[in-house]
DNA sequence: ATAATTTCTTGACTTAAGTCAAGGAACTTC
DNA sequence: GAAGTTCCTTGACTTAAGTCAAGAAATTAT
């Protein structure tokens, strides 16, 4: 696996982005998929009224761009760097001929897909679930380490965070208040601590 | 392309099931993946309280347990025959024999993953947006055939709607019947006539 | 056809969530 | 370190959505 991925970081080419830069538009061209090395990134999406969506932040070790790769020909969104961030750009045509030659990059694509396909349904779990108490719950939970005391940082902005859950900030600020009055959770800025995982799990059960 | 599939047919196992008969349960082992040629299959989970959550529902052309097979060792769901109906197993060891053998594979279950994603995805953004309305309307445009005026057969009973766009039946009434009374669509029995798709699209944007 | 389920709709009511407006906290910038 | 942003929280209020209960409508079974 490890000779894989060195395969494969053969076939990307280092780019640079200062903070603010965009690494592209949407309806650009889609002629290859990124990885994240260092910095973070913004993928963010136009509403009707002009207004920024945020779609997901990437950190280092995210890809981005793989679905779009195997089916469409342009982004359907923005992907910004909000710090000074270095990535990996992989060539369609590139990557394309590389599985010809070599079948084992092909399946760590066909991981990379398939990982990201879970992660989505996860995701459709959670916003399918009915109060926004439960989503949030279920969020902390998804992005915990999974121990009986640990701590979420949350990389986006609040507002951001509340249209991921389908809701808008001070609904989440209230549940977020409410949770915490509740001694289940601590809220320190962007870091939520669980004091008690298990107990939380419980709480989606109600 | 016609060709791929043809071979991907050739590694397939031809499975027949009856009514109701279950193709597999969670926690079974997935050893492969399943393409269905004719019925209907219902994919559900248990929830706590231990009542079926439909996901999906799988018409002749669907392929089913694609993510898992590349990623994980067991189904996370059931899957059920709604009428009697043929399916193609493909088994999990024999598609990456075939893939090492023909690369061509391995790039049309990528394209398969991949539009995986986005359809994903879209229904992430459905369920992200913030009245159990827009929810609806968006979800009705994005099953539509987008001539002005369409039908969209719902092939679900109407409370497993509901829970896919995280409401309630008798919500998904009272909205359905409202857009109704504007005039916009007509209900009749599980057909969702739309009257004018570009008037319904405007909807989402007030 | 008739009866028996099951599914869907409607009404009255309660609860959750969104809106608007204001103030406070935390960053930036100079 | 003060001024200016931007972001977050809170309160009062409105609107949307969920709950419970009853009855229609549509299926399925007899």
């Amino acid at each position: 696996m490890v000779n894989i991925e060195r395969a494969i970081k053969d076939i990307g080419r280092l780019k640079k982005y200062r903070k603010d830069e965009l690494l592209f538009s949407a309806q650009q061209k889609a002629d290859g998929l990124y990885y994240v090395q260092s910095g973070e990134i913004r993928v963010f999406k136009m509403d009707e009224q002009g207004r920024e969506v945020e779609v997901v932040r990437l950190e280092p070790g995210d890809f981005l761009g793989e679905a779009i790769l195997f089916v469409s020909s342009v982004f359907p969104f923005f992907a910004q760097a909000v710090k000074d961030s270095q990535v990996l750009f992989f060539n369609k045509n590139k990557i394309f001929k590389k599985i010809d030659e070599e079948p084992s990059i092909a399946k760590f694509f066909l991981n990379l897909l398939a990982r990201k396909c879970i992660i989505l349904n996860r995701r459709i779990e959670t916003l399918g679930l009915q109060t926004v108490r439960k989503r949030l719950i279920q969020y902390l939970l998804l992005n915990c380490s999974g121990e009986q005391q640990c701590t979420v940082e949350l990389k986006t902005k609040k507002v951001e965070l509340a249209k991921i859950m389908g809701t808008i900030s001070e609904t989440l600020s209230r549940n977020l208040k409410q949770i915490q009055d509740e001694g289940l959770i601590e809220v320190e800025g962007n870091k939520i601590h669980i004091k008690d995982c298990l107990k939380l799990r419980l709480e989606l059960l109600s």
